[in-house]
DNA sequence: GTCTATACCCGGATAGAC
DNA sequence: GTCTATCCGGGTATAGAC
Protein backbone atom coordinates (compact mmCIF):
# COMPACT_ATOMS: atom_id res chain seq x y z
CA UNK A 1 0.00 0.00 0.00
CA UNK A 2 2.32 2.96 -1.47
CA UNK A 3 1.52 6.23 0.82
CA UNK A 4 -1.30 8.20 -0.65
CA UNK A 5 -1.29 12.13 -0.81
CA UNK A 6 -0.09 12.76 1.92
CA UNK A 7 3.39 12.61 4.34
CA UNK A 8 5.72 12.75 1.15
CA UNK A 9 8.78 10.73 1.30
CA UNK A 10 12.17 12.01 1.56
CA UNK A 11 12.71 11.54 -2.12
CA UNK A 12 9.56 13.04 -3.01
CA UNK A 13 10.57 15.66 -1.55
CA UNK A 14 13.62 16.20 -3.23
CA UNK A 15 12.19 15.43 -6.64
CA UNK A 16 9.96 18.49 -5.98
CA UNK A 17 12.80 20.91 -4.90
CA UNK A 18 14.43 20.32 -8.70
CA UNK A 19 11.46 20.78 -10.36
CA UNK A 20 11.04 23.96 -8.42
CA UNK A 21 14.33 24.94 -9.04
CA UNK A 22 13.84 23.88 -12.90
CA UNK A 23 10.67 25.65 -13.37
CA UNK A 24 12.15 28.59 -11.97
CA UNK A 25 15.20 29.11 -13.88
CA UNK A 26 13.10 27.50 -17.00
CA UNK A 27 10.61 30.81 -16.62
CA UNK A 28 13.24 33.46 -15.71
CA UNK A 29 15.87 32.57 -18.08
CA UNK A 30 14.41 30.40 -20.77
CA UNK A 31 14.95 26.36 -21.17
CA UNK A 32 18.37 26.98 -23.42
CA UNK A 33 20.28 29.11 -21.16
CA UNK A 34 19.55 27.11 -17.92
CA UNK A 35 21.89 24.25 -17.41
CA UNK A 36 21.76 21.00 -15.66
CA UNK A 37 24.74 21.99 -13.72
CA UNK A 38 22.88 25.32 -12.25
CA UNK A 39 19.40 23.37 -11.67
CA UNK A 40 21.33 21.25 -10.00
CA UNK A 41 23.27 23.67 -8.17
CA UNK A 42 20.33 25.67 -7.10
CA UNK A 43 18.64 22.38 -5.68
CA UNK A 44 21.61 22.04 -3.53
CA UNK A 45 22.68 18.70 -5.25
CA UNK A 46 25.14 17.30 -7.07
CA UNK A 47 24.60 17.28 -11.59
CA UNK A 48 24.52 13.25 -10.83
CA UNK A 49 21.97 13.22 -8.38
CA UNK A 50 19.45 15.67 -10.24
CA UNK A 51 20.10 12.90 -13.09
CA UNK A 52 18.39 10.52 -10.80
CA UNK A 53 15.53 12.29 -10.08
CA UNK A 54 15.01 13.39 -13.91
CA UNK A 55 16.56 10.95 -16.77
CA UNK A 56 16.55 14.07 -18.92
CA UNK A 57 16.21 18.28 -18.63
CA UNK A 58 13.63 17.70 -21.33
CA UNK A 59 11.77 14.90 -18.50
CA UNK A 60 11.22 18.52 -16.66
CA UNK A 61 9.76 20.33 -19.46
CA UNK A 62 7.12 17.49 -19.59
CA UNK A 63 6.44 17.43 -15.21
CA UNK A 64 5.98 20.89 -16.26
CA UNK A 65 3.42 19.92 -18.97
CA UNK A 66 2.14 17.63 -16.49
CA UNK A 67 1.71 20.02 -13.70
CA UNK A 68 -0.05 22.54 -15.54
CA UNK A 69 -2.69 20.45 -17.26
CA UNK A 70 -3.64 19.25 -13.37
CA UNK A 71 -4.08 22.88 -12.36
CA UNK A 72 -5.74 23.42 -15.63
CA UNK A 73 -8.29 20.72 -14.88
CA UNK A 74 -8.90 21.58 -11.12
CA UNK A 75 -9.17 25.01 -12.06
CA UNK A 76 -11.98 24.41 -14.70
CA UNK A 77 -13.59 21.80 -13.14
CA UNK A 78 -14.48 24.76 -10.09
CA UNK A 79 -15.24 27.19 -12.28
CA UNK A 80 -17.67 24.83 -14.51
CA UNK A 81 -19.52 23.95 -11.49
CA UNK A 82 -21.76 26.94 -12.22
CA UNK A 83 -22.00 26.75 -15.54
CA UNK A 84 -24.27 24.85 -18.06
CA UNK A 85 -23.86 26.94 -21.64
CA UNK A 86 -21.07 25.00 -24.07
CA UNK A 87 -20.26 28.47 -25.10
CA UNK A 88 -19.41 30.23 -21.68
CA UNK A 89 -17.85 26.50 -20.71
CA UNK A 90 -15.55 27.15 -23.81
CA UNK A 91 -14.60 30.66 -23.32
CA UNK A 92 -13.77 29.70 -19.55
CA UNK A 93 -12.04 26.72 -20.67
CA UNK A 94 -9.65 28.34 -22.81
CA UNK A 95 -9.30 32.06 -20.24
CA UNK A 96 -7.95 29.53 -17.24
CA UNK A 97 -5.46 27.88 -19.44
CA UNK A 98 -4.26 31.74 -20.51
CA UNK A 99 -4.11 32.50 -17.36
CA UNK A 100 -2.16 29.82 -16.11
CA UNK A 101 0.65 30.02 -18.81
CA UNK A 102 0.68 33.83 -19.23
CA UNK A 103 4.29 34.29 -17.23
CA UNK A 104 5.36 30.98 -19.22
CA UNK A 105 6.00 31.81 -22.78
CA UNK A 106 9.89 31.13 -22.54
CA UNK A 107 8.99 27.83 -21.02
CA UNK A 108 6.38 26.75 -23.97
CA UNK A 109 8.53 27.86 -26.76
CA UNK A 110 11.19 25.01 -25.43
CA UNK A 111 8.08 22.56 -25.06
CA UNK A 112 6.71 23.35 -28.52
CA UNK A 113 10.35 22.84 -29.89
CA UNK A 114 12.02 20.18 -28.13
CA UNK A 115 8.79 18.07 -27.95
CA UNK A 116 7.80 18.19 -31.51
CA UNK A 117 9.64 14.92 -32.86
CA UNK A 118 7.46 12.67 -32.72
CA UNK A 119 10.12 10.17 -32.44
CA UNK A 120 11.42 11.53 -29.33
CA UNK A 121 10.06 9.92 -26.36
CA UNK A 122 8.59 12.84 -24.89
CA UNK A 123 7.24 14.04 -27.89
CA UNK A 124 3.88 16.11 -28.06
CA UNK A 125 2.64 13.67 -30.29
CA UNK A 126 4.14 10.91 -28.96
CA UNK A 127 3.22 7.51 -27.02
CA UNK A 128 4.50 9.27 -23.48
CA UNK A 129 2.31 12.32 -23.49
CA UNK A 130 -0.64 10.53 -25.78
CA UNK A 131 -2.38 10.17 -21.62
CA UNK A 132 -1.63 14.05 -20.94
CA UNK A 133 -3.38 14.97 -24.70
CA UNK A 134 -6.06 12.78 -24.76
CA UNK A 135 -6.93 14.12 -21.08
CA UNK A 136 -6.69 17.53 -22.69
CA UNK A 137 -8.83 16.80 -25.98
CA UNK A 138 -11.71 15.25 -23.61
CA UNK A 139 -11.74 18.03 -21.81
CA UNK A 140 -12.90 19.89 -25.07
CA UNK A 141 -14.77 17.49 -25.65
CA UNK A 142 -16.91 17.47 -22.50
CA UNK A 143 -18.10 21.35 -23.36
CA UNK A 144 -20.39 20.22 -25.70
CA UNK A 145 -21.92 17.15 -23.29
CA UNK A 146 -24.90 18.10 -23.36
CA UNK A 147 -28.32 15.48 -24.14
CA UNK A 148 -29.35 18.14 -27.17
CA UNK A 149 -26.09 17.41 -28.75
CA UNK A 150 -25.64 14.24 -30.97
CA UNK A 151 -22.32 12.48 -29.28
CA UNK A 152 -20.35 12.26 -32.96
CA UNK A 153 -20.79 16.21 -33.04
CA UNK A 154 -19.50 15.99 -28.96
CA UNK A 155 -16.01 14.37 -30.98
CA UNK A 156 -15.97 16.37 -33.55
CA UNK A 157 -16.30 19.62 -32.41
CA UNK A 158 -14.38 18.91 -29.27
CA UNK A 159 -11.41 17.83 -31.48
CA UNK A 160 -11.88 20.83 -33.35
CA UNK A 161 -12.11 23.41 -30.55
CA UNK A 162 -8.53 21.72 -29.20
CA UNK A 163 -6.63 22.26 -32.34
CA UNK A 164 -7.91 25.62 -32.78
CA UNK A 165 -6.64 26.17 -29.00
CA UNK A 166 -3.20 24.95 -30.06
CA UNK A 167 -3.18 27.51 -32.84
CA UNK A 168 -4.32 30.57 -30.39
CA UNK A 169 -1.88 29.34 -27.95
CA UNK A 170 1.14 29.23 -31.01
CA UNK A 171 0.12 32.70 -31.95
CA UNK A 172 0.42 33.19 -27.83
CA UNK A 173 4.04 31.91 -27.45
CA UNK A 174 5.77 33.17 -30.88
CA UNK A 175 4.19 36.81 -30.35
CA UNK A 176 6.08 38.26 -27.16
CA UNK A 177 4.90 41.56 -27.39
CA UNK A 178 1.13 41.07 -28.33
CA UNK A 179 0.95 37.46 -27.85
CA UNK A 180 -1.72 37.87 -24.96
CA UNK A 181 -3.73 40.58 -26.68
CA UNK A 182 -4.06 38.70 -29.49
CA UNK A 183 -4.75 35.26 -27.77
CA UNK A 184 -7.22 36.57 -25.91
CA UNK A 185 -8.89 37.90 -29.17
CA UNK A 186 -8.89 34.75 -30.21
CA UNK A 187 -10.55 33.31 -27.61
CA UNK A 188 -13.03 35.34 -28.32
CA UNK A 189 -13.19 34.92 -32.05
CA UNK A 190 -13.23 31.03 -31.38
CA UNK A 191 -16.28 31.05 -28.69
CA UNK A 192 -18.24 33.40 -31.11
CA UNK A 193 -17.69 30.92 -34.07
CA UNK A 194 -18.58 28.44 -31.93
CA UNK A 195 -21.86 29.94 -30.84
CA UNK A 196 -22.86 30.44 -34.63
CA UNK A 197 -21.94 27.21 -35.90
CA UNK A 198 -23.25 25.32 -33.14
CA UNK A 199 -27.18 25.72 -33.34
CA UNK A 200 -26.82 25.15 -37.17
CA UNK A 201 -24.72 21.17 -36.53
CA UNK A 202 -27.19 20.73 -34.10
CA UNK A 203 -30.07 20.73 -36.31
CA UNK A 204 -32.14 17.71 -37.36
CA UNK A 205 -31.61 18.93 -40.90
CA UNK A 206 -27.72 18.76 -40.47
CA UNK A 207 -27.79 14.91 -39.75
CA UNK A 208 -26.13 14.24 -43.10
CA UNK A 209 -23.71 17.06 -42.97
CA UNK A 210 -22.44 15.37 -39.51
CA UNK A 211 -22.05 11.97 -40.99
CA UNK A 212 -20.52 13.13 -43.82
CA UNK A 213 -18.03 15.46 -41.88
CA UNK A 214 -17.06 12.63 -39.41
CA UNK A 215 -16.37 10.38 -42.33
CA UNK A 216 -13.80 12.87 -43.91
CA UNK A 217 -12.28 13.45 -40.80
CA UNK A 218 -11.99 9.75 -40.43
CA UNK A 219 -10.80 9.25 -43.29
CA UNK A 220 -8.57 11.93 -43.28
CA UNK A 221 -6.73 9.73 -40.59
CA UNK A 222 -7.31 13.47 -38.71
CA UNK A 223 -7.05 12.03 -34.90
CA UNK B 1 30.58 42.63 -62.14
CA UNK B 2 29.77 39.62 -60.38
CA UNK B 3 29.90 36.03 -62.08
CA UNK B 4 26.38 34.93 -62.69
CA UNK B 5 25.03 31.36 -62.51
CA UNK B 6 28.23 29.37 -64.73
CA UNK B 7 31.63 29.10 -63.81
CA UNK B 8 31.47 28.57 -59.35
CA UNK B 9 34.66 29.76 -57.69
CA UNK B 10 36.79 27.05 -56.00
CA UNK B 11 34.88 27.80 -52.03
CA UNK B 12 31.46 27.93 -54.18
CA UNK B 13 32.12 24.19 -55.27
CA UNK B 14 33.60 23.30 -51.98
CA UNK B 15 30.72 25.16 -50.25
CA UNK B 16 28.10 22.74 -52.22
CA UNK B 17 30.32 19.56 -51.70
CA UNK B 18 29.88 20.59 -47.44
CA UNK B 19 26.02 21.29 -48.10
CA UNK B 20 25.79 17.71 -50.17
CA UNK B 21 27.65 15.90 -47.18
CA UNK B 22 25.06 17.19 -44.82
CA UNK B 23 21.98 17.04 -46.42
CA UNK B 24 22.96 13.10 -47.29
CA UNK B 25 23.88 12.53 -43.80
CA UNK B 26 20.88 14.49 -42.17
CA UNK B 27 18.07 12.33 -44.44
CA UNK B 28 19.98 8.87 -43.64
CA UNK B 29 20.95 9.61 -39.67
CA UNK B 30 18.72 12.35 -39.12
CA UNK B 31 19.92 16.48 -37.92
CA UNK B 32 20.83 15.38 -34.60
CA UNK B 33 22.64 11.96 -34.74
CA UNK B 34 24.67 13.63 -37.62
CA UNK B 35 28.19 15.56 -36.34
CA UNK B 36 30.00 18.28 -37.47
CA UNK B 37 32.69 16.29 -37.74
CA UNK B 38 31.14 13.57 -39.33
CA UNK B 39 29.68 16.17 -41.87
CA UNK B 40 33.63 17.47 -42.07
CA UNK B 41 34.56 14.00 -42.62
CA UNK B 42 32.81 13.00 -45.56
CA UNK B 43 33.47 16.34 -47.05
CA UNK B 44 36.86 15.56 -46.47
CA UNK B 45 37.52 18.82 -44.60
CA UNK B 46 38.73 19.55 -41.12
CA UNK B 47 36.46 20.72 -39.09
CA UNK B 48 37.48 24.18 -38.81
CA UNK B 49 36.81 24.53 -42.37
CA UNK B 50 33.40 23.03 -42.65
CA UNK B 51 32.73 26.12 -39.96
CA UNK B 52 34.63 28.30 -42.07
CA UNK B 53 31.67 27.68 -44.94
CA UNK B 54 28.90 27.33 -42.48
CA UNK B 55 28.51 29.25 -39.27
CA UNK B 56 26.90 26.56 -37.59
CA UNK B 57 24.74 23.12 -37.92
CA UNK B 58 21.37 24.60 -38.13
CA UNK B 59 22.80 27.29 -40.88
CA UNK B 60 23.24 23.84 -43.18
CA UNK B 61 19.33 23.37 -42.60
CA UNK B 62 18.56 26.44 -43.30
CA UNK B 63 20.78 26.11 -46.84
CA UNK B 64 18.11 23.13 -47.40
CA UNK B 65 15.21 25.31 -46.35
CA UNK B 66 16.61 27.68 -49.32
CA UNK B 67 17.17 25.28 -51.46
CA UNK B 68 13.80 23.57 -51.37
CA UNK B 69 11.75 27.02 -51.51
CA UNK B 70 14.46 27.59 -54.69
CA UNK B 71 13.22 24.10 -56.60
CA UNK B 72 9.93 24.35 -55.60
CA UNK B 73 9.69 27.71 -57.26
CA UNK B 74 11.11 26.34 -60.33
CA UNK B 75 9.02 23.16 -60.28
CA UNK B 76 5.65 25.11 -60.31
CA UNK B 77 6.17 27.67 -62.16
CA UNK B 78 7.06 25.04 -65.14
CA UNK B 79 3.91 23.06 -64.47
CA UNK B 80 1.66 26.54 -63.60
CA UNK B 81 2.45 27.55 -67.77
CA UNK B 82 -0.61 25.23 -68.87
CA UNK B 83 -2.64 26.30 -66.32
CA UNK B 84 -5.51 28.65 -64.91
CA UNK B 85 -7.82 27.20 -63.52
CA UNK B 86 -7.14 27.91 -59.14
CA UNK B 87 -7.86 25.02 -57.95
CA UNK B 88 -5.68 23.08 -60.90
CA UNK B 89 -3.20 25.83 -59.79
CA UNK B 90 -3.30 25.30 -56.12
CA UNK B 91 -3.83 21.20 -56.34
CA UNK B 92 -0.57 21.24 -58.18
CA UNK B 93 1.68 23.82 -56.06
CA UNK B 94 1.02 21.35 -53.06
CA UNK B 95 1.83 18.33 -55.03
CA UNK B 96 4.79 19.32 -56.30
CA UNK B 97 5.97 20.78 -52.55
CA UNK B 98 4.96 16.80 -51.06
CA UNK B 99 7.14 15.49 -54.13
CA UNK B 100 10.45 17.71 -52.83
CA UNK B 101 9.97 17.00 -49.23
CA UNK B 102 8.73 13.04 -49.63
CA UNK B 103 11.92 11.54 -48.85
CA UNK B 104 13.25 13.90 -45.94
CA UNK B 105 10.78 13.85 -43.35
CA UNK B 106 13.89 13.26 -40.99
CA UNK B 107 15.43 16.73 -42.27
CA UNK B 108 12.00 18.59 -41.73
CA UNK B 109 11.73 17.32 -38.19
CA UNK B 110 15.07 18.96 -37.20
CA UNK B 111 13.33 22.44 -39.42
CA UNK B 112 10.48 21.96 -37.39
CA UNK B 113 11.97 21.73 -33.91
CA UNK B 114 15.09 23.29 -34.25
CA UNK B 115 13.23 26.46 -36.05
CA UNK B 116 10.42 27.32 -34.29
CA UNK B 117 11.66 29.55 -31.21
CA UNK B 118 11.14 32.59 -32.81
CA UNK B 119 13.95 34.50 -30.58
CA UNK B 120 15.99 31.95 -32.45
CA UNK B 121 17.51 33.88 -35.41
CA UNK B 122 17.14 30.71 -37.50
CA UNK B 123 13.36 30.45 -36.84
CA UNK B 124 10.75 29.84 -39.24
CA UNK B 125 8.98 33.07 -37.77
CA UNK B 126 12.30 34.90 -37.21
CA UNK B 127 13.48 37.68 -39.53
CA UNK B 128 16.24 35.85 -40.63
CA UNK B 129 13.49 33.47 -42.67
CA UNK B 130 10.49 36.02 -43.27
CA UNK B 131 11.79 36.55 -47.21
CA UNK B 132 11.91 32.84 -47.29
CA UNK B 133 8.17 32.72 -45.99
CA UNK B 134 6.91 35.39 -47.56
CA UNK B 135 8.20 34.21 -51.08
CA UNK B 136 6.14 31.41 -50.25
CA UNK B 137 2.99 33.30 -48.76
CA UNK B 138 3.22 35.16 -52.35
CA UNK B 139 3.10 31.89 -54.17
CA UNK B 140 -0.03 30.53 -52.90
CA UNK B 141 -1.43 33.81 -53.01
CA UNK B 142 -0.72 33.79 -56.88
CA UNK B 143 -2.88 30.80 -57.40
CA UNK B 144 -5.67 33.21 -57.00
CA UNK B 145 -4.27 35.81 -59.16
CA UNK B 146 -7.06 36.58 -61.67
CA UNK B 147 -9.74 39.46 -63.39
CA UNK B 148 -12.73 38.22 -61.30
CA UNK B 149 -10.73 37.70 -58.01
CA UNK B 150 -11.04 40.98 -55.80
CA UNK B 151 -7.13 41.46 -54.59
CA UNK B 152 -8.17 41.49 -50.84
CA UNK B 153 -9.93 38.01 -51.33
CA UNK B 154 -6.55 36.77 -53.55
CA UNK B 155 -4.46 37.70 -50.05
CA UNK B 156 -6.57 36.39 -47.68
CA UNK B 157 -7.00 32.85 -49.70
CA UNK B 158 -3.61 33.03 -50.15
CA UNK B 159 -2.67 33.01 -46.33
CA UNK B 160 -5.53 30.36 -45.59
CA UNK B 161 -3.62 27.77 -48.07
CA UNK B 162 -1.06 28.71 -46.67
CA UNK B 163 -1.61 28.44 -42.95
CA UNK B 164 -3.46 24.75 -44.10
CA UNK B 165 -0.58 23.89 -46.16
CA UNK B 166 1.70 24.28 -43.08
CA UNK B 167 -0.87 22.14 -41.23
CA UNK B 168 -0.82 19.02 -43.75
CA UNK B 169 2.67 19.29 -43.95
CA UNK B 170 2.69 18.65 -40.34
CA UNK B 171 0.54 15.92 -40.65
CA UNK B 172 3.02 14.35 -43.28
CA UNK B 173 6.03 14.50 -40.98
CA UNK B 174 4.65 13.88 -37.48
CA UNK B 175 3.31 10.35 -38.79
CA UNK B 176 6.00 8.30 -40.74
CA UNK B 177 3.71 5.13 -41.51
CA UNK B 178 1.13 7.06 -43.05
CA UNK B 179 1.83 10.70 -43.09
CA UNK B 180 2.03 10.78 -47.10
CA UNK B 181 -0.81 8.83 -47.71
CA UNK B 182 -2.98 11.39 -45.16
CA UNK B 183 -1.41 14.57 -46.95
CA UNK B 184 -2.24 13.29 -50.15
CA UNK B 185 -5.71 13.13 -48.94
CA UNK B 186 -5.78 16.25 -46.79
CA UNK B 187 -4.36 18.16 -50.19
CA UNK B 188 -7.13 16.93 -52.23
CA UNK B 189 -9.63 17.70 -48.93
CA UNK B 190 -8.37 21.40 -49.54
CA UNK B 191 -8.37 21.11 -53.22
CA UNK B 192 -12.10 20.55 -52.68
CA UNK B 193 -13.00 22.68 -49.93
CA UNK B 194 -11.45 25.92 -51.73
CA UNK B 195 -13.41 24.29 -54.95
CA UNK B 196 -16.63 25.09 -52.55
CA UNK B 197 -15.73 28.02 -50.64
CA UNK B 198 -13.71 30.11 -54.10
CA UNK B 199 -17.39 30.48 -56.48
CA UNK B 200 -19.60 31.55 -52.97
CA UNK B 201 -16.57 34.69 -52.24
CA UNK B 202 -16.71 35.81 -55.37
CA UNK B 203 -19.96 36.53 -55.55
CA UNK B 204 -20.90 40.27 -56.03
CA UNK B 205 -23.33 39.66 -52.71
CA UNK B 206 -20.64 38.44 -50.52
CA UNK B 207 -18.63 41.69 -50.89
CA UNK B 208 -20.00 42.52 -47.62
CA UNK B 209 -18.71 38.80 -46.04
CA UNK B 210 -15.12 39.48 -47.38
CA UNK B 211 -14.61 43.30 -46.14
CA UNK B 212 -15.97 41.84 -42.49
CA UNK B 213 -13.34 38.55 -42.94
CA UNK B 214 -10.28 41.09 -44.08
CA UNK B 215 -11.63 43.54 -40.67
CA UNK B 216 -11.65 40.34 -38.50
CA UNK B 217 -8.11 38.80 -39.33
CA UNK B 218 -6.75 42.41 -39.29
CA UNK B 219 -7.74 42.75 -35.72
CA UNK B 220 -6.87 39.45 -34.80
CA UNK B 221 -3.00 40.47 -36.20
CA UNK B 222 -3.29 36.86 -37.70
CA UNK B 223 -1.01 38.32 -40.40
C1' DG C 1 41.20 33.37 -49.54
C1' DT C 2 41.35 28.30 -48.55
C1' DC C 3 42.51 24.92 -45.52
C1' DT C 4 44.77 21.84 -41.60
C1' DA C 5 45.51 20.74 -37.01
C1' DT C 6 44.82 21.06 -32.41
C1' DA C 7 43.61 22.60 -28.08
C1' DC C 8 39.93 24.34 -25.57
C1' DC C 9 35.22 25.62 -23.36
C1' DC C 10 30.66 24.35 -22.33
C1' DG C 11 26.80 21.56 -21.29
C1' DG C 12 23.97 17.16 -21.63
C1' DA C 13 24.40 12.68 -20.17
C1' DT C 14 26.58 8.40 -17.90
C1' DA C 15 29.52 5.23 -14.82
C1' DG C 16 30.87 3.73 -10.85
C1' DA C 17 32.50 4.39 -6.17
C1' DC C 18 30.69 5.27 -1.66
C1' DG D 1 20.70 8.49 -3.16
C1' DT D 2 24.48 11.00 -3.70
C1' DC D 3 28.94 12.32 -5.36
C1' DT D 4 33.08 12.70 -8.43
C1' DA D 5 35.01 11.83 -12.64
C1' DT D 6 34.44 11.15 -17.33
C1' DC D 7 32.66 10.98 -22.07
C1' DC D 8 30.81 13.11 -26.03
C1' DG D 9 29.73 16.60 -29.34
C1' DG D 10 28.62 21.54 -30.66
C1' DG D 11 31.14 25.44 -31.10
C1' DT D 12 35.38 28.65 -30.70
C1' DA D 13 40.06 29.97 -31.12
C1' DT D 14 44.45 30.11 -32.95
C1' DA D 15 48.62 29.29 -35.35
C1' DG D 16 50.29 28.34 -39.41
C1' DA D 17 50.74 26.07 -44.49
C1' DC D 18 49.74 27.10 -49.27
Amino acid sequence: MPTPSPSPSKGELTRQRILDAALLLFRTRGFAATTMRDIAQVSELSLGAAYHYFPSKEALLLAYYENVEERHEKATRDRWETLSCPLEKLDVLLRLKLDLLRRDRKLLLALLSTLSDPSHPTSVFAKETTELRNRSVAQFQSVFAAKDVPIELQELLGRAAWLAHLGIFMVFVQDEANGELRARKLIRALTQATGWALPLLKLKASTILRRKLVAVVADLGLF
